[in-house]
DNA sequence: TTCTTCGCTTGATCTGCATCAAAGGCAGAC
DNA sequence: GTCTGCCTTTGATGCAGATCAAGCGAAGAA
């Protein structure tokens, strides 16, 4: 379903180029594009496998072509707070930097586009369209990142359980599959305690919240992980943020 | 006190320059930092002004030069999340986005370095230079927003008023000031009740936990703003963080 | 001077979520 | 088939922090 990305999405931001995320793009296809092809390669993990440990060495920088990655910070004590989601054609790891700052794990089966740090930050100094797409993209997961204090600091249980449905669900491709009705159908990638991480709750809360978003039918699950949302609509009233709408106009 | 900052640091980043954030600097004085210095203008807020409001045209980037300044953003309801503390040499602004995504307030006066986008960003296509120096300060803005993140998601409130503490004391150009005993004495820029936005609580619990601090001794109060910590490593330990210290050694 | 305002502190009470505990459902091993 | 382990649900209870409320002190205005 989903379509294999790479770390072609670095050179490549045609904004009317019909699928964004093709591993090879007629009016992309330029001398740097070239030159990321020639140094790249995969690694894939299993599900529940660790890529990165927070302070180890990581000498590559990846984008995720399929499957889920996390970014989790761990306390002393054990505490643990997702702090990153990597889905499909984010990247990951940082240029200028020789250990990892977090513990990346696969939280599904995950293959990820590589490249050594060394050669990839020589041919940025090269190519300055490359920096600048990368800046860009992090200045997109930085505002993600505040969505995300938001809802972590002033959101209640239940508008955290509805905010991370409505952006696994914006995000996913399968959303295609959405009826005409604005129904919308997903698996759900992550397991409860997962779900905790990255909304500061325990996975008892999570359990809770979504028993009741079921009974007020909001969403129906089949089994554990399979989502339906009878109405789009209703879940965003549940998230609290202004309802700009703004997806699926 | 503080030495003035501007846009300078963007094509600045000499790591033996002996005084970092100088507004010239010999290694420095390039073509870029020539250009910047032409389309460059300053512009100044009183205490409590707003800059720009979230969804407002914002047709400008800048840098701090003095003073302080936040992103908050702000539910329906009025509930209150501060997602970014602007101090001196801080950047703002997107390339490529005509529109605040936040709300931005000087909470002390305030002078800020500005360019205006477009002649910045025509710049920014023709020096890489800028480009990769941005890229660097934004990624140094996502981690320091990650670890906000297990801030507000895991962290108990004296946890949280510790940790605040301790990174406005590392930020502090005043802490030059310390007595080698490893005392520390700086003023609050914040408010309680912008503290409590920046935390994720309510102004009681901040003004709570600072008597609380201030009884077990971890710091000193003179007036409402003035903080002594007689002992770093005591206010660190408060903090929940892992005791690598990196600071001040 | 006194009044008002603003930022702050402190007390009393309430509540949402954490914690502790038990049990159900499902998949894979044998 | 049964057993085992993992994920999940649900219930009972406790507590950290929110909420409601009162009052203090300093700065500025009249």
């Amino acid at each position: 379903m989903a379509v294999p990305h790479d770390l072609t999405t670095l050179v490549h931001d045609c904004a009317d180029c019909p699928i964004r995320h093709r591993a090879v793009c007629a009016r992309c296809e330029t001398d740097e594009l070239q030159r990321l092809e020639q140094i790249k390669y995969y690694r894939s993990y299993q599900a529940g496998q660790t890529v990165v440990w927070s302070g180890d060495r990581m000498d590559f920088v990846a984008s995720v072509v399929t499957g889920i990655a996390t970014l989790t910070q761990t306390m002393e004590d054990g505490r643990r707070q997702m702090v990153g989601l990597l889905l499909p054609s984010d990247f990951v790891g940082r240029p200028g930097r020789s250990t990892a700052a977090y513990d990346v794990t696969a939280t599904t089966d995950l293959v990820m586009c590589c490249f050594r740090k060394k050669p990839f930050e020589e041919m940025m100094t090269g190519t300055p369209h490359i920096a600048q797409r990368l800046l860009e993209m992090t200045l997109d997961e930085l505002d993600a990142a505040r969505e995300w204090m938001l809802l972590l600091g002033r959101k209640t249980a239940r508008e955290k359980i509805a905010s991370l449905l409505a952006i696994i669900a914006r995000r996913d491709a399968s959303l295609k599959l959405r009826a005409a009705q604005g129904s919308l159908v997903f698996d759900l990638p992550l397991t409860r305690e997962e779900m905790a991480d990255y909304l500061g709750l325990t996975l008892e809360t999570v359990s809770r919240q979504m028993s009741a978003l079921k009974k007020d039918g909001i969403i129906e699950l089949e089994g554990k992980r399979h989502i339906i949302v009878p109405n789009f609509d209703a879940l965003l009233e549940e998230t609290g943020d202004d309802s700009d709408g703004g997806f699926l106009v």
